[in-house]
DNA sequence: GGAGTAAAGGATAAACCAGTCCGTTACCGG
DNA sequence: CCGGTAACGGACTGGTTTATCCTTTACTCC
């Protein structure tokens, strides 16, 4: 449904924005914490920063860290910048694009359709993600997070705007 | 969204479900007429003819025919046949199912849209994109079906529903 | 039964995507 | 300004998907 590279990006991104504001991260902690292979997340990380979606910095004490608040970052944002802008307009049945109606057989319903994930995709934003994390870490074992104190600041903390 | 097996697949049924009931099309004419390459096809058909959505006859004068009228083969049934049967169960952030609540973060709203596309996929049939399709071909040049007549008995026929 | 035709199916090749390697560049601290 | 660190980015590898080739099997017609 999503490519791999997306859920890996996705997954990079949540695990970023569920960091305090400022805090950078080093594609190693993000590929060990998210269990993603690191030379292949650095690629996708390098996209994104490409993309402005983030920042890094390199040298000691370096590593990346959100452009953008939480908030601002949805799914499909995502999902572009790692698919390319075309994601999404392709036809079902054919490799054309065939936007304009009725140039394949399914095409009106399936138009309906992609329309709600597309949507799906604009409103689901990181703050989600991490709001979903949080609640499910906290129900299950909930020490993973732990050396980290700031989770319940943030979640109250990601509805405003942080950032430069 | 549809594997590209998928699309051929689901594009050589409709052309078979375009014929008139009895004609056998060898897997050379369908690959022709819908621009499939042939070797390829003949695999895909292959499966289709394992799963039972088609019949095919050996020999001088063989080919393949639909194994079930068209209002009875919905999409879901062909995807299902040519990725296998676990397809649209896996989860869209990680590699495992998950189909239980809770275990990524965006499963919840994620099964909606899941559930909406497989029952898409359940209620559009064969005979649906036959409809469709003949609707295009009268709408542009039309000509090009010119010589089978029965597709007019078939679209009378195929507004009953199936589902189920 | 033999020639011809068409599906069956294994072996193979090309293309693409996911993932790795490794050298380079840039920044930091001393 | 030097060594260490971490991002940058190109070249490469491996596996899966997509596609082809070719031999075998089965059927029809003569």
């Amino acid at each position: 449904m999503l490519s791999r590279p997306c859920t890996y990006a996705i997954r990079a991104l949540t695990y970023l924005a569920m960091q305090p504001p400022g805090k950078l991260c080093g594609s190693r902690e993000i590929s060990d914490s998210e269990d993603i292979p690191n030379s292949f997340l650095c690629k996708l990380l390098l996209d994104l920063r490409r993309k402005r979606l983030l920042r890094s910095h390199k040298g000691t004490g370096g590593g990346y860290e959100l452009a953008l608040p939480p908030d601002k970052i949805n799914l499909l944002l995502i999902v572009r910048c790692i698919e390319g802008e075309l994601a999404f307009t392709e036809c079902i049945l054919e490799d054309k694009e065939c936007s304009a109606r009725g140039e394949c057989s399914l095409h009106d319903s399936w138009l309906d359709l992609r329309n709600q994930l597309v949507h799906f995709l604009e409103t689901q934003t990181l703050a989600d993600l991490v709001r979903t994390r949080q609640k499910q870490q906290a129900g299950s074992t909930g020490d993973r997070q732990r050396e980290r104190g700031s989770l319940e600041d943030q979640s109250s903390d990601l509805s405003i705007k942080p950032s430069a």
